[in-house]
DNA sequence: CCGGGAATTCATCACTTGCAGAATTCAGGG
DNA sequence: CCCTGAATTCTGCAAGTGATGAATTCCCGG
């Protein structure tokens, strides 16, 4: 047979399996994306991606971190000062969303599958807690900064649900900046207001 | 062969197989609730299943249905007045989820599955839209209440999502009438505020 | 030029899945 | 008392799942 063995010339096939991965659990989450899927995208064998990553679940840990510089990310929201710095968030929330192709299926895998798969669930933790939002909300209120994180989490979450997720409308294609005119106070609310009254 | 053939007596049978298949959906969502798996919880053949509901996904549209009757609630949150109603709509929210443990399976069941398989997503969907959440806000606000339904509906499936489905701390274990206290303003926001500017 | 290690494919295993059909047993009406 | 129809189980199929191991081919350092 002649079709085995090594082929001739250079091979990016680790990385072609892994945009295919990222790409399908994007589409289909973690169960829904199936190994031999994801090979067939790459234009690979199916073993082939278990003899670069494994086991399912490494592949899927491998290929969904997202590579987020929270200081940048502080500076640049903290940086005009404090006041409107909740529309910034959600402007700058929505670009990642809707202009950076590389990063959405990450964010769409792990929101499509952190509601079925534990390890999903626990990226997403991450992302909200010590790892990610808390960082940038600890920087802001010191007055009980972890449950305004998570309140500014939830309407992030709800938001990539309703808009990218399940594609409610008239979320799904609203302008831009009416979301952040609409949604950006109450996240200010969130992160500088009084939580304890109306 | 003497285990065949009808059994004597009266047999809850269809029932036994839909709340069996409730509380596998909510926990596992569609695709991971097995049929086999959910004809065992009930005590019954996975043929049983069949012959009931025909396919898993007319089993899973008989059976996450929500018994909401928007009329009555809408009169329980409006009946105070207007001032307040975000608060009582979190607070209506929290206890539906929190202390009505036969729809909660079905709540989590269409969230869970939501983001994978089309029709819950299409459940969903209409339980944000015409037939639920948008009759609220529209009897609530006149100006644009397809955006409006949609802010508030994001923000309780945030809400949803890190409290009951993924667990994110302090979020999941907070004390009810604290997330009204921090979540009704926003909320009443989205439903009677000026969503122009800041 | 040759030999070890990496890349690639094939074949297959052990399971699981949704679903269909035949066979068996009971209930109730005529 | 029979007979139609409903309830229940068994068996099994066809497809798909993650994963493994052997075999083949190429690259590159000695």
């Amino acid at each position: 047979m002649a079709h085995s063995g090594r082929r001739p010339g250079e091979s990016r096939t680790r990385e072609r399996i892994a945009t295919s991965a990222q790409e399908a659990f994007g589409e289909l989450g973690f169960d829904g994306a199936t190994i031999r899927l994801i090979a067939a995208r790459a234009g690979v064998d199916p073993a082939l991606v278990h003899h670069y990553f494994g086991t399912k679940q490494r592949l899927f840990l491998s290929v969904m971190n997202l590579p987020f510089d929270v200081a940048a990310v502080k500076a640049q929201l903290l940086g005009p000062g404090l006041p409107g710095v909740g529309g910034r968030l959600i402007r700058y929330f929505l670009s990642v969303w809707d202009e950076q192709p590389s990063v959405r299926p990450i964010l769409t895998g792990i929101v499509r599958s952190a509601t079925t798969d534990p390890d999903a669930a626990s990226l997403l933790r991450d992302f909200l807690g010590r790892q990610g939002l808390f960082q940038l909300v600890g920087a802001i209120a010191p007055d009980r900064p972890e449950l305004r994180a998570v309140l500014v989490g939830s309407q992030l979450i709800g938001l990539a649900m309703g808009r990218y997720i399940v594609g409610i409308e008239p979320l799904a294609s609203a302008n831009p900046e009416d979301l952040v005119a609409a949604i950006g106070p109450p996240i200010e609310r969130y992160l500088t207001g009084d939580l304890g009254s109306g």
